[in-house]
DNA sequence: TATCCGACCTGTTGGC
DNA sequence: TGCCAACAGGTCGGAT
């Protein structure tokens, strides 16, 4: 499941292997592939074809490819199970091949767009003066951003009425943060999942997200958690950072600081996984 | 206005 | 062996 780590993995890739290339052709194998875009796949491929690819930016889990237009970028966001390959053109399709992007150099590789669950997809949009695809205007800055502001998230945090993994998942807050990275940056801060976040303190939050970095820095040196080979860097190969977590997908695993039989618990839809010893519940109507 | 929550989607796993 | 329910979870948009 792709989170900051893994989109920074791919983003470099597709810096190594696609900017400066240009487009020959686009194909789309599945329409839910194309997003937001209302005159259709056969203008996305026009709009395309002919563009010069400049270096590839990422902001959160989305990631673009600015043209080199100056106007115009091809955002991605890679959802659930998204793959954005360098293959050659000769090997074959993949199962859940969904767009194939051409280049007028063939030698070098093509493009594809990968997704067995179409929660992801790729669309154009217009660039904002500060080189931002309009529509993600409302994503906030993610850690690793040398200019995130830590002051203004903590005031941000005192603001909501809500508890903190909720609003490590709230992308208008902070993002790059999934299930995965947030339960890990939980642990190790020894901060229950349902804690207030206006309860938390200015050193509480700078701890969480020092942890928050930490956990990242650790898993982008590793090529990012793959858990079942749906998540790959442009090449296909998975990253190797599942076998470091001290919390996420341990259910009943001893807490690697106490021992304690790491827990589950059903949250929104998915899990959310802690050390009922380290990281406390908050007390009743706090 | 802020917050919550269901829908989208498909392959895998486990229970019966 | 086969069927079915549960599960994985990021984002959007409607509901509260």
């Amino acid at each position: 499941m792709p989170e900051l780590p893994e989109v920074e993995v791919v983003r470099r890739g597709l810096d190594r292997w696609v900017s400066g290339r240009v487009i020959a052709s686009v194909s789309t194998l599945h329409p839910r592939a194309i997003r937001r875009h209302a005159a259709g796949a056969d203008d996305f491929a026009a709009r395309l074809t002919g563009a010069e690819i400049a270096a590839a930016r990422r902001r959160g889990k989305y990631l673009w490819l600015p043209l080199a237009d100056g106007e115009l970028a091809v955002l991605a966001h890679l959802g659930m199970s998204g793959q954005l390959l360098i293959q050659p053109a000769a090997a074959p399709d993949e199962r859940h091949l969904r767009i194939r992007i051409t280049f007028t150099d063939p030698a070098e590789g093509e493009l594809r767009f990968v997704d067995q669950r179409t929660f992801g997809g790729l669309s154009l949009h217009p660039l904002t003066d500060g080189g931002l695809p309009e529509v993600i205007a409302h994503i906030a800055r993610d850690p690793m951003d040398a200019e995130f502001d830590e002051d203004a998230f903590h005031a941000a945090l005192r603001r909501r009425r809500t508890t903190v993994k909720r609003a490590l998942l709230d992308q208008s807050l902070i993002s790059g943060v999934g299930n995965i990275y947030a339960d890990e940056a939980l642990w190790r801060t020894r901060l229950h999942y349902e804690r207030p976040t206006a309860s938390l303190t200015r050193p509480r939050t700078a701890e969480l997200v020092t942890h928050i970095r930490e956990v990242m820095n650790e898993a982008l040196a590793q090529g990012g958690t793959s858990f079942d080979s749906l998540y790959v860097n442009v090449n296909g190969e998975s990253g190797y950072f599942d076998r470091s977590l001290d919390a996420y997908g341990r259910e009943d695993e001893p807490c690697r600081r106490c021992g304690t039989p790491i827990r589950r618990r059903p949250w929104m839809n998915r899990s959310s996984y802690y050390c009922p010893r380290c990281q406390r519940p908050p007390a009743a109507g706090s």
